[in-house]
DNA sequence: TGTACATCAGTGAACGCGCGTTCACTGATGTAC
DNA sequence: TGTACATCAGTGAACGCGCGTTCACTGATGTAC
């Protein structure tokens, strides 16, 4: 008796979650974090989120769709990351601009791993929603108009300029990802991984832009 | 009656499939290859070798065991291709043979997607077993080593040689990375994949090893 | 060359499990009057 | 302010499925004598 008492005095969780969309968001990149991402189902994420399996029916069409919404968060926050890896630097310069971002692409990759390691699974998204795809252009207009800076500042040759972003983008997704992998970890000296992008991005931008500049 | 007497005449599978290992490994590739990596299972990979589902439990201890073979195929062939790249270019600078180490990295990945695809996965492989680190590090020490040679020869900097190192594979990796992932199609001209590793690797080497030498 | 026997490489039934999805339902909320 | 009712956001049982692994088995092969 006493115990139903205090069950019905007990604050009952609501019936309504109130923001059961992105509690369901937020457990996907728990469970990546925590287990990895072979581990995220419907089942697993309602399970974390503490409502029912089939309750995520309501808010997201199948589980493509939930890994999409998810990935789409990625790339806006991949967005944020590099806009603020460019305001901290406070440069004029774009080549100055371009290595900041190929910083913030590094050390988003590796601050929101679960996040990165989902946003270019198109097996698993569905690459055709408009969310998803608007996010992703806007992530890489910030890089590709970056260089469109530096070709008119003279750091790149007309003709150089799509082989400079493509090279850019491979080299800090590259060196993402093998941090990542764990591949490169005891093979080389520089252990921070911060430090390591920075200097990266450096020797890239020094090497590519800097010193073969054409005019001012 | 006379059906019976044909499947008695016709010529009998073996009983011993006589190469199994080769074959379950082959099937792997196959399955990725036409579905993708999550169709892979155990029973599938039986199933495309015409043997029954417990059959692989002959040769391999588990899934991960099969994925790790797998992946292991993968770095001998990315270390042949390589060496083939190498070899075809024919050359005695040491920056040349780096160039055409890029160029035979991502043409392995194109070619062999279901192999690339696999290889940088350690949490669906064991990292541990010792053919697998074998065939990895020696795929590595291909890189490193013309590195090192590039260094020796005087086209990179003593304290940069690490940097220059780990900026070669990530280039490489990543472009070869998002040109699989489809990210890259329709954001550039270049459209074919090999050309463009190309291009990618000569203006890597172009300007951080070439226009930057200390010494002849 | 023949035979006995150990070993190897398969088979097929069975197990327990977690999955995505569907469906009839019910509690909570919002709105019209 | 109160009430009727539509709509929304959950629940929980049920479905059919494919999976990895185990196990007792059997056919094929190799080896000792």
């Amino acid at each position: 008796v006493r115990f139903v008492a205090r069950s019905k005095k007990a604050p009952r969780a609501p019936y309504h979650h109130g923001n059961l969309r992105e509690a369901l968001l937020a457990s996907v990149g728990a469970i990546i974090r925590k287990q990895g991402v072979g581990f995220v189902s419907l089942r697993e994420v309602a399970r974390h989120a503490r409502v029912s399996h089939s309750a995520p029916a309501h808010h997201f069409a199948n589980k493509a769709g939930l890994l999409t919404a998810f990935a789409t968060s990625g790339y806006e926050t991949l967005a944020g990351c590099v806009m603020a890896a460019i305001q901290a630097a406070d440069a004029t310069d774009p080549a100055d601009v371009l290595e900041a971002v190929g910083r913030g692409y590094v050390r988003f990759a590796l601050e929101h791993q679960e996040k990165f390691g989902i946003m270019f699974r198109l097996e698993l998204l569905d690459a055709t929603d408009p969310d998803f795809m608007r996010a992703s252009d806007a992530a890489f207009a910030l890089l590709s108009s970056t260089v469109e800076l530096c070709a008119a500042r003279g750091y790149v040759a007309e003709e150089d300029r799509e082989i400079v972003a493509v090279s850019a983008w491979s080299l800090v997704h590259g060196l993402a990802s093998l941090l990542i992998s764990g591949r490169l970890v005891d093979r080389i000296r520089e252990t921070d991984p911060d430090r390591l992008a920075a200097r990266v991005s450096k020797a890239f931008v020094d090497a590519m832009l800097r010193a073969r500049r054409v005019r001012a």
